[in-house]
DNA sequence: CTCCAGGGATGAT
DNA sequence: ATCATCCATGGA
C-alpha cells in the first residue's frame, strides 16, 4: 500500500496533533491515523520528512497522486515557522514556549469539521473533546480502512443537521448537542456560508462565527485560527487566562478579562495565535506536572467566602435517564440571527 | 468522593 | 455594561 515521504523539516508531528487544536488523530504503532478531509492516511514522524500511507479512497489513483500536496497542506509545513517564532515578544514565559515547542505548526481544518469540534468543546477537557469527536464519527461519519482497521472521516453538516438532539446527546454531548444542531441545521440551509465567509475581515468574520448558537469569542477564535488561516487569532481559555495573568499581569488582582483581550491582541503581534498555542500547550503539559502548581487565583480575594451555596443540589436533582428533547424546534434562541445574516 | 475542564446564554444588578 | 448562575459529562 503505497508510501510516500514528504520533506518535512522543522516539524513535530507529535507535538502538533497533541496541543490541542485537532482531536481525532489517534496513535498507532510508531504513527498516527487520522482523516484528512475524506481520504485516511497513517502518518509516521521521520527524519526531517514525514512517511504517510494512504488508505482505500473512492477515488484511487487520483487521491494518491493529489496526496502528498494534501498532506503538506494540511500540516501548514509552508508556514515560515522560523520567520513567525522570531515574530514572538521577547520575554521569558514566550522563550520558555517557543523552546518547549519546537516543531509546532497550526494545521489547516476543514471548516465544519473544526467548528463543530470546537462547539462540543466547552468545558470539556482535551481527553472528552477525543471522545466526543469519535463518538460522533463513529456514529455518524463514514467508514474507512487502513491497515485491518476502520475509522470513521467526520459526519457532514447535512448527517447531523438531519439528526436529532436526543441522538446527539448518545454521543456524551450533554447540553451542546441543542447547539451543535442548531448551527449544523444553519450551515446545512446555506444560511452560514461557511466557505464564503474565507473573504471575510477579521473583524466580520469573528461576528458572523459568534452569531452561530454556541459560539462565542473564545470559539470564534478557535476556527478562526484554526480552520481559516487568521494567525493573529488569540482565543482565551481558562490555560491561557491563567498564562496572561501569572506570566504577564502578576499580583494584578483585578486585571479585568477586557483588559487581557486588548493585551492579547496587541502585545502578541502578527502571528498572535501561533503564541497562543504555543503558550497553551506549554502550559497544558510542562508547566501542570512536576512544576508550578498555577496559583489559581481566587477571585473575590476580599470578604464572604460563602462556603457552599448550590452546586449539591443539581446532583440531588438529577433524575435518571430521560434528558427530553426540550422542544425547540430550530433553537434559534440566538438574537443576533435575526436580520440580515 | 470532589474538582475541574480550550464557554456560552441568560437574567439580574 | 459587568456579574452570577446554569448547563452535562467524565477523567483525574
Amino acid at each position: 500500500m503505497h508510501l510516500v515521504k514528504i520533506h518535512a523539516p522543522d516539524f513535530d508531528l507529535a507535538t502538533t496533533l497533541d496541543s490541542g487544536q485537532v482531536f481525532h488523530w489517534e496513535k498507532v504503532g510508531n504513527g498516527f491515523v487520522g482523516a484528512v478531509g475524506d481520504s485516511l492516511v497513517c502518518v509516521e514522524q521521520g527524519r526531517n520528512v514525514l512517511k504517510v500511507r494512504c488508505g482505500r479512497t473512492p477515488q484511487p489513483t487520483r487521491q494518491r497522486r493529489a496526496l502528498p500536496r494534501i498532506i503538506a497542506h494540511y500540516f501548514a509545513l509552508d508556514h515560515p515557522l522560523a520567520e513567525i517564532c522570531a515574530s514572538f515578544p521577547n520575554d521569558p514565559a514566550m522563550s520558555a514556549a517557543r523552546h518547549f515547542c519546537h516543531g509546532l505548526r497550526i494545521i489547516r481544518q476543514p471548516k465544519w469539521e473544526c467548528l463543530a469540534t470546537f462547539i462540543c468543546s466547552s468545558m470539556k477537557q482535551v481527553a472528552h473533546i477525543r471522545q466526543i469527536s469519535k463518538a460522533l464519527r463513529e456514529r455518524f461519519g463514514a467508514a474507512r480502512q487502513i491497515d485491518h482497521q476502520v475509522v470513521h472521516t467526520f459526519p457532514s453538516v447535512q448527517r447531523l443537521a438531519e439528526s436529532s438532539e436526543s441522538e446527539l446527546r448518545k454521543c456524551a454531548l450533554g447540553y451542546r448537542a441543542k447547539n451543535l444542531l442548531a448551527t449544523a441545521r444553519l450551515v446545512s440551509l446555506g444560511e452560514a456560508d461557511l466557505d464564503a465567509w474565507s473573504a471575510l475581515s477579521d473583524t466580520d468574520l469573528r461576528e458572523k462565527l459568534c452569531a452561530l448558537p454556541g459560539v462565542g469569542a473564545k470559539i470564534a477564535n478557535c476556527v478562526m485560527l484554526f480552520a481559516y488561516e487568521r494567525l493573529r487569532a488569540f482565543p482565551i481559555d481558562v490555560w491561557i487566562e491563567r498564562v496572561l495573568r501569572e506570566k504577564y499581569f502578576p499580583g494584578n488582582g483585578k486585571t479585568t478579562t477586557q483588559r487581557l483581550r486588548e493585551f492579547s491582541e496587541t502585545y502578541f503581534g502578527d502571528h498572535g495565535g501561533y503564541a497562543q498555542q504555543y503558550l497553551f500547550h506549554y502550559a497544558r503539559t510542562a508547566l501542570r506536572k512536576s512544576g508550578a502548581p498555577i496559583p489559581q487565583e481566587r477571585n473575590t480575594p476580599l470578604h464572604s467566602d460563602r462556603k457552599d451555596k448550590g452546586k449539591d443540589a443539581r446532583t440531588v436533582l438529577r433524575k435518571s435517564g430521560t434528558p427530553r428533547d426540550s422542544s425547540t424546534p430550530l433553537g434559534m434562541t440566538k438574537r443576533r440571527m435575526r436580520g440580515r445574516l
